[in-house]
DNA sequence: CTAGGGTTAG
């Protein structure tokens, strides 16, 4: 039903002139057909006039009507929380299922303060909570964490948990969920554990949470034998919810195969797959590599979201699509969304990997005076990357000191980084002075600033770097490679020979080494900041994980399969080398991710052009 | 009339 045909109704049970008209009217009229009426609206503002006339007539004053317009504006999405509150504060004895109401409403505006006060007003009052108040309380916790208290969100959620055993509730299947939920989010993974392996009775929103929790604390692997397990213990078919963890944790360990598997299942299993479960699709295929079937899901969605323009606009980011981003968060904002913060960090990223430097600033204003964002350190670290990479270093280096909040390793790192392509020494010790400050202890920083003096043939201070590596204790962190071979990922650590076909491995990488040679290639050993003799260095340099990934996948995949590898570093220069190398002498192609950006490597050359 | 599980950057 339109608005203007609930407003038209409304004038019928309104008073009229003719009194015998409106007699008849009246006597018609229920507490039920107001409440339905009422749920036919579609806004606030209709709403709250259909209410008032409501009034008028004296209806709808027991306390059954009353929740149920509480509940309408507290939880539909067009609600105000404000309008619920003042319904709610009318009401002369609230009970346990209003109070629950507004609870939950308040979790959903994620105002925790506001949830835990309802709560404890209950007590004061004298009305017990049930099971219903429970769930709905638990979700606030995750929001007060957002406001950034994890402490203070693990101790409240950990005061509830405790009140539901001191009252002596028979705990039921949905708590139980929601302190899952709860403990996941606030990072105790051991006490999400703990709940979910007491459950005697598990629901497939159990296995979700506990999967979710999993994935969402950086547990992919984990996460992905969860799921294993549910599919092997449960006679359930996984719903959308689970697939979207699922899809989270390929995401993250570029796992495009199983990945495209959860796709097929979802296409098979479920009709007509949802923003959420659109949205992960594309994450997963961007960040897999194939930002061209991301693409294509996303113009062919029929409805877009927040997320899925920020999922969209950062994959294109990461492949240095720059203009695409650009034209995409344009459409965004004629869809009349409105932006946040998290999508103008992907939108000046991806400014900076395309050098748009023209509209990453224009980007950067809007977003302060337009949008009213205050930036955060991201989007500086974005701007001094932009301005870093397009050889503005004196202005990069001006933003940071006048930046109005405190810089961080991150945007220092930035400068560094773009000191070392541009060549300038003396800022770049400047950046590297700060980091020390700062006593962020990356071993990338040392292996950057020593590589510059090395260039500039200042070999006191090359030495006087590594022994304060040295005497620092600073070990460069182990590099660790992903690939996944027939469904299953394999992961590699740099130096590490424990893959249970480390032999095979070892032989295979002897074989390339003669080929590499042979086609010219010398390893540059100039990464390797050890003490140690040119030959330990080599051998070093040949066991980075990425060399180890790609050996595997070539023993492994048939002849001129792609090879698809994600990383937790950036790439080390002579790793950047070699692939290039190996694609022109195995004829692959190869796709490896990085913390920052997508490398694609085919015929010997690099998508990044050798610039990254 | 009230309930559980999900997607984004760094």
């Amino acid at each position: 039903m339109t608005r203007t045909s609930v407003l038209n109704q409304i004038h019928l049970f309104l008073p009229s002139k003719d009194s015998s008209k409106s007699t008849v009217f009246n006597l018609r009229l229920k507490d039920q057909d107001c409440l339905s009426l009422l749920k036919r609206c579609k806004s606030m503002e209709e709403f709250k006039q259909v209410h008032a006339q409501m009034l008028k007539l004296g209806l709808l004053c027991d306390s059954f009507c009353s929740n149920n317009l509480v509940a309408s504006c507290a939880l539909s999405n067009w609600g105000s929380m404000d309008y619920a509150c003042s319904i709610f504060r009318q009401i002369e004895d609230p009970d346990t299922f209003v109070f629950n109401t507004m609870i939950r409403g308040h979790a959903k505006d994620a105002s925790f303060e506001e949830a835990f006060l309802l709560y404890y007003e209950m007590f004061d009052r004298g009305i017990e909570p049930d099971n219903f108040t429970y769930p709905a309380l638990l979700k606030a916790c995750p929001a007060l964490l957002k406001a950034c208290a994890q402490r203070r969100a693990l101790e409240k959620g950990m005061q509830i948990h405790g009140h539901i055993f001191k009252l002596g509730l028979e705990v039921d299947v949905f708590v139980q969920n929601s302190l899952i939920s709860m403990y996941g989010k606030c990072g105790k993974i051991e006490l999400a554990c703990a709940v979910f392996e007491l459950m005697d009775q598990k629901s497939v929103a159990s296995w979700s949470a506990i999967i979710g929790a999993h994935a969402s604390l950086g547990l992919w692997c984990e996460g992905l034998m969860l799921f294993g397990e549910m599919n092997r213990e449960g006679c359930w078919r996984a719903e959308e919810s689970t697939l979207v963890s699922v899809l989270s944790a390929c995401t993250h360990l570029g796992s495009f195969d199983l990945g495209r598997c959860t796709h097929g299942s979802l296409l098979r299993n479920i009709s007509g797959i949802n923003v959420i479960v659109e949205t992960s699709l594309i994450d997963m295929y961007v960040k897999c590599g194939s930002l061209e079937k991301g693409l294509s899901i996303f113009q062919n969605m029929a409805k877009k979201n927040q997320f899925s323009y920020t999922v969209m606009i950062s994959g294109l980011a990461m492949h240095g699509r720059g203009r695409e981003a650009l034209r995409v968060f344009s459409e965004m904002f004629e869809e009349g969304m409105i932006p946040d913060g998290v999508v103008y960090v992907g939108l000046l990223s991806a400014c900076s990997h395309a050098g748009l430097v023209k509209e990453g600033l224009q980007c950067f204003d809007r977003m302060k005076y337009k949008h009213g964002i205050d930036p955060t350190i991201q989007h500086y670290g974005c701007l001094v990357d932009l301005m870093g990479q397009a050889g503005m270093l004196n202005e990069a280096f001006e933003l940071i000191n006048s930046m109005p909040i405190e810089p961080n390793d991150v945007v220092w790192r930035s400068l560094l980084s773009a000191c070392k392509v541009h060549h300038n020494l003396e800022l770049g010790e400047i950046a590297a002075k700060n980091l020390g400050q700062l006593k962020s202890h990356n071993p990338s920083d040392y292996v950057i600033l020593s590589n510059m003096y090395a260039r500039a043939q200042r070999w006191e201070d090359v030495a006087r770097i590594r022994t304060e590596m040295v005497d620092k204790g600073i070990e460069q962190k182990p590099g660790c490679s992903l690939v996944e071979v027939k469904r299953k990922v394999h992961k590699f650590v740099s130096q590490d020979m424990s893959h249970p076909q480390c032999h095979g491995i070892h032989e295979m990488i002897h074989q390339m080494e003669w080929q590499l040679k042979f086609e010219g290639y010398s390893p540059d050993t100039s990464q390797v900041l050890l003490d140690v003799d040119e030959e330990e260095k080599r051998e070093r340099l040949k066991a980075h994980s990425q060399k180890l990934a790609i050996a595997f996948a070539l023993i492994h995949t048939s002849q001129g399969s792609p090879i698809r590898i994600a990383r937790n570093l950036r790439m080390c220069s002579d790793c950047h080398t070699y692939t290039k190398y190996i694609s022109m002498i195995y004829e692959r192609e190869i796709t490896v991710r990085d913390r920052y950006r997508f490398h694609h490597f085919q015929n010997g050359t690099c998508s990044c052009s050798d610039y990254w």
